[in-house]
DNA sequence: CATTTTCTTTACTAAACAGACAACTATAAA
DNA sequence: TTTATAGTTGTCTGTTTAGTAAAGAAAATG
């Protein structure tokens, strides 16, 4: 009962994209209620600062995103495969993404997590909880890439966490340069750190 | 001629130590300021702007830093064994930050790219500039070991951005999760896009 | 239709902030 | 010892910022 509204929707979207398109330290109170067109007493009526409405967006937009990942990382889909359609993904997404806004803009969680991880704690976490979300997923392809005798890695969860930083620093670095070609030959690289031979790169 | 002073190192110093251990966007001049114990009349007196102080900074570390790696990236090193230098060198660097600061740090570059990269341009291209000197350090190491025939990599240039890619990702992982054990075996991984066997690396 | 609850709006405070400026001080060189 | 130069200081400006509070408006429910 009562009023009701979409303000705290708007509210998370305008301040994924001013994060993502800015910075944390950079976007302020006053920005994230004009791109949402929401006076100040209703941010405050819904949040209780711009950390806590930072944690709440990225935990929203996480929730689609995994719906995508749960996809791409069936394990109905080849192992292999589930890595090489991760990175095809990626590298579509960052081209959405120049095309809207004239830049590349990486990944917001690592992004984001870099900035802040000295000073919101709050929001640290829930950016080490995602982030790890997406390692499991990397960990399981390669588990059962393993099983499958594709690749040697019998320590997967290191593996992964060795893949995932590359892949994300494929990101940043496609985001500092801003150049989506930088990722064209993302899955190439995680195929070579576990030691893919070509002829089954090729044919996955 | 004229009065002496060592403001505008203390302003740099400063600066850099406020970047690294918290933001860009979170740092204010009159912070830097008092760091420095430099009353702001005086910041104006050297820099026109807290963008154009953090280009300094950056340049003037990069300068002290730059030596090092003449030292590790040697032609007179085995060219994996500098790829080895390099890691060991900034595991030992992490963790001498993490005793000094209580945390893990990164890579002040990269993270700083990664945050003003929208915003900053000058900066901005300091940052690409650093990151890129970075790259050729690595880029002729993989070129000496192709030509050795410790690896195959034909296209050095796109390997070493693979490589540099994945340094990065592993020490901004570092800094988020604030743990230097991510980053024990960095060498590990390059070694892996390398596709060095592991008799060679256990050599190296 | 009334009333309770949910949300919105406006106006406000106090602090932090960037930036400018003129007067002042130290010192290297003439 | 003078003087030009390099650097320092305190004070002032206006603006942007986070955060509060109280009154008002819409709508679901009885």
């Amino acid at each position: 009962m009562g009023r009701v509204s979409d303000a705290k929707m708007r509210l998370m979207d305008a301040v994924l994209e001013l994060l993502w398109t800015g910075s944390y330290g950079s976007t302020t109170i006053d920005q994230i209620c004009e791109k949402a067109e929401v006076k100040k007493g209703s941010f405050y009526y819904f949040f209780e600062s711009k950390s806590e409405l930072a944690a709440e967006a990225l935990a929203a937009s996480w929730q689609d995103r995994q719906a995508e990942l749960d996809r791409m990382f069936s394990p109905m889909v080849p192992p292999l495969e589930r890595l090489r359609k991760y990175c095809d993904f990626s590298y579509k997404i960052q081209q959405e993404i120049k095309q809207k806004y004239g830049r590349v803009l990486g990944c917001p969680q690592f992004a984001l997590g870099a900035e802040v991880c000295t000073q919101e704690d709050r929001l640290q976490k829930k950016i080490q909880e995602i982030l790890d979300y997406k390692r499991r997923y990397i960990e399981s392809a390669i588990r059962d890439a393993h099983a499958a005798g594709l690749v040697h890695a019998p320590d997967a969860a290191a593996k992964a966490r060795m893949i995932l930083a590359y892949y994300e620093g494929v990101l940043t670095q496609a985001r500092i340069q801003n150049d989506v070609e930088v990722l064209r030959d993302t899955v190439g690289g995680m195929f070579a750190m576990l030691g893919v031979k070509e002829e089954t790169a090729a044919a996955v």
